[in-house]
DNA sequence: TGAAGGTAGTTCGAATTCGAAGGAGTTCTC
DNA sequence: GAGAACTCCTTCGAATTCGAACTACCTTCA
């Protein structure tokens, strides 16, 4: 198991350009184990938990949607309402009517929820300072940062569906 | 054009060095959607499914024991257990015990899982190459699946104290 | 040898996830 | 304004996930 480098997790028979999706993919997913262990150990959050907290604790004093929110995050809208309402039950984020828009719900961070946030997230950027800021010099970490910020521009630019063919080049 | 941060999803109050969190973040969660929706579509079969699948067709006449699908995962092994016996009864893997060690569970890809995989694949690479490949020229891919790759070996060789199944340190 | 401790996988229950369908409010169109 | 079409969110059922407990096998060591 611990054998691999970027190039040598390439499977046998795929185009070297490909090093990147794989290196990526068991990136992701250290990182995102690392983090879940230290939000479930000192905040008994669960990574989606704590992205919907940090969304909402974002110094913004207007509230969010639940697609405000859903659009954040990857998450689907019934899972989104499902740990919202978790959230809810755990009185860390009030859910209200929005007066504006009778169907949609405001939600907002309690002060339980603002503290447990405050308590958190140092741990957290601990924990991901030692495993992504450290890894790399400053150069290296701007530039990563960089080009990670390159491809997501690029995907967000990509139409969800039928995407096929299309033209590549995207105006910024 | 230095918008090489990602300052734009960097929650205000974080030091900027933690972009590279979110950028990583974003990107891996768009890319694993992508592909999860390519995979439903063109095998039936979820991305760990394909994981699975993909990691046993890597030309390796050897079989694998579940343990080491778990190492190359970052699956928990009662969820490999599981999938693994829905590849079992979609025929697509066989599991057998293993002769060295009665304990053991020795998964092969079956011909149908094979042939399966040789479906895939092809529509695979062709969603990953418009989403990762194309964003980026070709010292930009390589820089970024160089900086990948040393953020790996970082994560590697930094064992959360919490990991289970540490093996012995490796000697390089 | 044989008990103690470690390893490989599975089973179990609880939590989480998703998509599809549904209820309710809003906007568009005539 | 009435109805169609749309949006926002929830509910529902099924699938997936995890950790902990468990069985079975292997290794160590006295």
């Amino acid at each position: 198991m611990p054998e691999s480098e970027a190039s040598s997790m390439l499977p046998p028979g795929l185009p070297p350009e490909f090093g990147v999706y794989f290196a990526l993919l068991e990136v992701s997913a250290l990182v995102e184990h690392g983090v879940v262990g230290q939000l479930r150990r000192d905040g008994d959050l669960s990574f989606v938990q704590f992205q919907i907290l940090a969304i909402l604790g974002e110094d913004r004093p207007s509230p969010l949607s639940m697609t405000d929110l859903a659009d954040r995050l990857v998450h689907s809208k019934s899972g989104l309402t499902y740990q919202v309402g978790r959230l809810e039950q755990s009185g860390l984020v009030t859910r209200a009517p929005s007066s504006d828009d009778e169907r949609g719900v405001e939600v907002r961070l309690t002060p339980e929820g603002a503290a447990l946030l405050e308590r958190v997230v140092p741990g957290h950027l601990e924990v991901v300072r030692g495993m992504l800021v450290e890894a790399l010099d400053d150069t290296e970490r701007e530039r990563l940062t960089g080009l990670l910020g390159k491809v997501g521009k690029h995907l967000r630019a990509r139409p969800p569906r039928s995407a096929r063919g299309i033209a590549a080049a995207q105006p910024d």
